[in-house]
Order: C-alpha cells, then sequence, then structure tokens
DNA sequence: CCCTGAGTTAAGGCTGTCTTAAACATAAGA
DNA sequence: TCTTATGTTTAAGACAGCCTTAACTCAGGG
C-alpha cells in the first residue's frame, strides 16, 4: 500500500513516515501543499493522509482541486482545529475521514485500515479472500490455520494483491505499490518475489496473465 | 435513502430520526439490539447508524454478527464513550465510521454523506452481449456461467468485436485493432484467431461474411 | 470447373516468465 | 567492532506459452 502524507510539521512528517513505514506502508511525504497536490495527481496512491494547516496552499483548497478534476483518492484529513465546523467544511470538500490532533497512531491505522477496506468494499476487519487471512498485527497470513511468516515486502506485495482479488495488476503497479519514491523498473523483483510468496502461500493462489500481470485468488 | 438507527436512548433515537427526516433520509428506528440486528439484516437499509451501548445486546456484537453473516452495509458507530481504544475496537468489528459523543447533527450529516458516497463508487467493468460476459479485470470471458480463459490477442479481438455486436468488421478493421503500429496485410492471423475464438466461446457467436468480414452475434 | 477467399493445422521462433544462485544490505548478538 | 543471520536485490540461463507463418484443404460464386 503507498501512502501519500502531506505534512508540513518537521516533526510529525517524518515519524508518521517512519511509524507507518513499519507498519507495511510505503510512504511518499510532501511537506506543502503545492509539492503535495502535484504528487496527489499521480494514480500510484492508495490512501492521501493530509494535513490541514499547510503554510502555502490551504489543505481544504487541495483537496477541492483533486475532487474538482475528478480525482477520488480516499483521504483522510488531520487538523488542529477540533471546531466541529471545521470538520463539516473538510467533507463538503470530499474528505473521506477526519481525525483531529493530537491523536494515536493506533487510531490512525485503525482508520486508515477502515479507510482502504472500504474502498476495496471489504466486510470485515481482517483482510480475508481465498482462504487466506492476513494478520496485520504480525504482517503474517493464515493458511489452513497455520500461521506462515512472511517478510516485510513479501507482507507488502501479498497484501496489495489480497485488496485487489480477482483483477489483473500488472507489475509496474505491484512495484508502485510495495515501494516508495524510487522509480526504477529494470529489475525482476516483482517475478522473484511471486515465486517466494507462490512457495509460502501455495502456488495455485496466484496466476499469471502473460504480458499482462498477475492475477490473486484461488482457482480459474 | 433509507436508514436504520439502533439507538436505545429515549430521547436522542426520536430526536435524531426527526432531524435525520428533515434532511431527506427515510429513518427506521430500532430501540434495542435485538431488534436491530433483526432488522439490519433486511436488505433495505442504504446505511446504519449504530449505538454501541445498548441494553440487551452490545452493539458491537450487532456488529460482528451482521460482518459474519457477510452484510457488508456502511455501518456508523455511535458510542459515549471517548476512548480511543473503544474506536478501534469500532474499526476491527466492521464499523466504517465512528462519531463519539456528544456530536452536533451537522458532523452526523457530513460523515453519512461521505460513507454514503463512498458506498455507491462500485465499479462494474464488464462488458455483456449476446450471452457472453466480458471480464475486463481478469481479460476473460464467461460463458454459460464458466470462465473461458482468454491470451492477450484473443481478448483484444473479442473485446473489439463485442463492442461493436451485429455490425460486419473486416479483416483490416480487425487487424488494427488487434495491433498498435501494423500496417501488414498479407497474412491470416485474423482467421486463424476466429477460428481460435469460435472453439473457446462457440461456433455460432462469430459468422462470416464473404468477401467482407465478420459479425459478433450470437443467431443470425 | 476454376478462382478466390476462408478454414484448419502444426511447426518454429520469440518474448516474457520462472528459477536459481550469488552479491549486497541490514539488524541482532557476541 | 566483528560476526552471524536474515532479508533484499540483481543477474543470467532455462523454460514455456503465445504468436505468427505457411501449407494445405474446403466452400462459394461466376
Amino acid at each position: 500500500m503507498r501512502i501519500l502524507l502531506v505534512e508540513d510539521d518537521a516533526a510529525l512528517g517524518p515519524e508518521l513516515k517512519t511509524s507507518l513505514g513499519k507498519h507495511g506502508y510505503a510512504v511518499d511525504l510532501a511537506v506543502n501543499g503545492v509539492d503535495g497536490e502535484v504528487m496527489g495527481k499521480e494514480d500510484i496512491y492508495d490512501l492521501v493522509i493530509l494535513d490541514l494547516g499547510l503554510p502555502d496552499r490551504s489543505g481544504l483548497e487541495v483537496l477541492r482541486n483533486w475532487r474538482a478534476g475528478k480525482n477520488n483518492i480516499p483521504v483522510l484529513v488531520l487538523t488542529a482545529r477540533s471546531a466541529w465546523q471545521e470538520r463539516v467544511d473538510g467533507f463538503d470538500a470530499g474528505a473521506d475521514d477526519y481525525l483531529p490532533k493530537p491523536f494515536h497512531t493506533e487510531e490512525l491505522l485503525a482508520r486508515m485500515t477502515a479507510l482502504l477496506r472500504r474502498a476495496n468494499q471489504q466486510i470485515t476487519s481482517q483482510l480475508e479472500a481465498s482462504g487466506l487471512t492476513l494478520d496485520e498485527n504480525t504482517q503474517s497470513v493464515i493458511r489452513d490455520g497455520a500461521e506462515v511468516a512472511l517478510t516485510g515486502t513479501e507482507y507488502r506485495l501479498l497484501r496489495y494483491m489480497m485488496h485487489n482479488p480477482g483483477r489483473v495488476l500488472s507489475k509496474l503497479q505491484l512495484v508502485e505499490h510495495m515501494y516508495d519514491d524510487c522509480a526504477e523498473n529494470d529489475s525482476n523483483v516483482v517475478e522473484a518475489y511471486i515465486k517466494m510468496l507462490r512457495k509460502k502461500i501455495g502456488h495455485e493462489m496466484i496466476s499469471t496473465k502473460r504480458g499482462q500481470g498477475y492475477v490473486f485468488g484461488a482457482a480459474g
């Protein structure tokens, strides 16, 4: 899952980036509204965390511009202002959720999970597909009742695929959602990790669409 | 929009029902968890507003039961408890949003709007013609309920033909839409792929117009 | 009956994918 | 700090499946 974090606070921004990174998110940080708005228009993010109190351009304005451009990426708004009118403004501008500062990281993570789940029409909080259950806490999967440990990169790849079951995902898409910033694409990391995942979760869980990409989902 | 409101508070329940009614929502009120759970299983509500502090059955339990039964109706949770751990529990149980009491009606309305907006964004990218359904995600066709896998070139050919059912499509047209660059025309690629498609989707789906081209569509 | 266009099939070549191993990075422990 | 273990990335050869072609057969129309 690749996240865009728009936050000008020099302390909070990097701190959040680090702690979200530990939970398996690839995070790109924008420290002002103009950069953030441009980055948010790229079609590679699964979620945006947007601070309203930006120095150059109001977060609300950024959000309105996105929505005016038919960009409907899920946006979670952060703000120090706690007046309820401000929250309503945020929703009017097209926010999907709202979290007043200060907040606990656990609550931010919970709201992020809920938003991502909702964006993919998931029902339960645990991500489940084709007999696999992804455990967000231990970064592992349950398969046939047994827990299978995953490494960080394996977890990021599998989670993205399980969020999009039955869809063809190109190698470019997968790379973009596994890593932040870096843009290179002349390697075969995806193929290598697909191989490892298949070994761990069963070869039949991921099918290859030659020339198109990979599809997560049993049978086919 | 029809809303299910599960709220035991004798004052707040009717009050909310009235004010939501003024905003154009049809609201059914359940005053306890058991009734609420049963009503929520009917497939008529667009959104549920669920109070956690119910006398007979915990709202969390109601929510878990719905989710266990594959009911994925959007649920907005209300609660008097403001501890952040409680919110995280709510999300884990499958809530889509969470609003601590006390709240302003405007904020509730704003969150309802955001939830409903997101719930209605179901994307169906399926093309149907003559009993075949083309699945753009998996690049396959459903025929008589069974999925038939297509290779890349087969898919491009069939997609173009299904986009133009009942029309005579010349071989030149077909080649041009199957390939990006090519200008050559001295091969029998089209005939070869028509053959493969007929084998996969049924001979009768594509009829030949001698000297003119092919027509997609059952019967003829 | 001839000619033209369509159907059928199989073989070769090519491109993308799989697999393996080794180099590299990182974190934990002595 | 050095060592060790674990995870990540790169590179290269093996492999498989798809694409394309070519040769032959078949059917329709004049």
